[in-house]
DNA sequence: CTGTAATTTCAGTAAATACTGAAATTACAG
DNA sequence: CTGTAATTTCAGTATTTACTGAAATTACAG
């Protein structure tokens, strides 16, 4: 990390590349697109490079992975061999973007997996119950996944709307009792 | 991988050591959780070094690891040193401590940088629109938080509750409208 | 076309991470 | 206590992952 950045742009970007290298993102590609996000302007290549001090090939590389993530857009300018990279304005839409990548590339892989090992028919005792806890999984999981991708329909505005709906989804659940008339009068706690 | 595991287990063992490490944990400490969630009995170290084929310091550490996270228990038994250790038989139980543990290390430093970050007074037009974004990512890891931990507080028996409502948050957002009234009648979409 | 300024690729190297075996430590039955 | 069967620690090593510089490729202005 070398040239330009002031402090508070350095610090987010360092604490980003750390946290991507928690969750399986390379570190270096992480302090790339903080900069990129942080960055009114698009960027070439070489601004990066210069920016986070590190190689024009690993630049290369990382700007690779994130255009394979479509975590970022590419710009032509008139007259200019050089391609300007920017991140999408909106923060929801990254999120949306990372949310939808990681259900493709990790998510569908592992209920697939699971579906087939749940129509083989249970060897023995152990297996039957394996076979029960992966039906859990697959259930949590699809689960989870059809309620994320039911609030990735969302636009920003309707997002902060659901949000403001209040910090308790018990309030929810009432709500379904009261307009499906689910006559016992259950709490969400 | 040596011994024991039958074909199934086996195939769901090595893929969530594959994907733990895509997620930032240890392929092997993946693996050792996945036996450990499949097993019905609890099972002790030497048990988890067969099955896997490593070498028992390796195991020591996973476990060490796994017990860090809070997501394995400990059992004794009557005259006998081996320890046994067992997951949590609810799958939901075990996504509630990965989220919060999540939370614990990575969600709440993020949110506690952004915060120091937000409080500076930016010193030129860069600044002042990194902090925008900041904000942004401030403001929606705040939100996704806050409902994460609502959804954390609901048991198995809600929590099917709460998904079976259906495949549309959108229904949500119209219940919100018509209990509070809100007069417009806007949709999700 | 041609020259040039850019990007990409990739073999080699560096750095980070994971794993092992041996030694030290611990727990507890007798 | 003592002996033993277990666990933990950790220095050294292996493996994986990340990074670099040099060479190859590409895009395009002129």
């Amino acid at each position: 990390m070398s040239e330009k950045l002031t402090p508070m742009i350095q610090s987010c970007v360092l604490h980003f590349g750390e946290m991507g290298s928690r969750w399986g993102i390379n570190r270096t590609v992480g302090q790339m697109y903080a900069l990129l996000v942080l960055s009114k302007e698009p960027l070439c290549a070489d601004d990066i490079t210069e920016a986070l001090g590190i190689s024009r090939s690993n630049v290369s590389m990382g700007l690779k992975e994130l255009m394979s993530w479509e975590l970022v857009k590419l710009q032509h300018r008139q007259g200019e061999r050089r391609e300007f990279y920017s991140a999408p304005g909106d923060v929801w839409d990254i999120a949306k973007i990372l949310i939808e990548q990681r259900r493709k590339r990790e998510i569908d892989p592992t209920l697939s997996t699971l579906r087939n090992l749940l129509i083989e028919t249970p060897g023995n005792a152990n297996e039957e119950y394996a076979q029960e806890r992966m039906r859990e999984m697959y259930e949590l999981i699809e689960m989870i996944t059809l309620w994320t991708q039911e609030i990735q329909r969302l636009d920003s505005a309707n997002l902060g709307k659901l949000l403001k709906l209040g910090s308790s989804i018990g309030k929810v659940l009432d709500m379904k009792d009261r307009l499906l008339g689910s006559g016992k009068k259950e709490t969400s706690k």
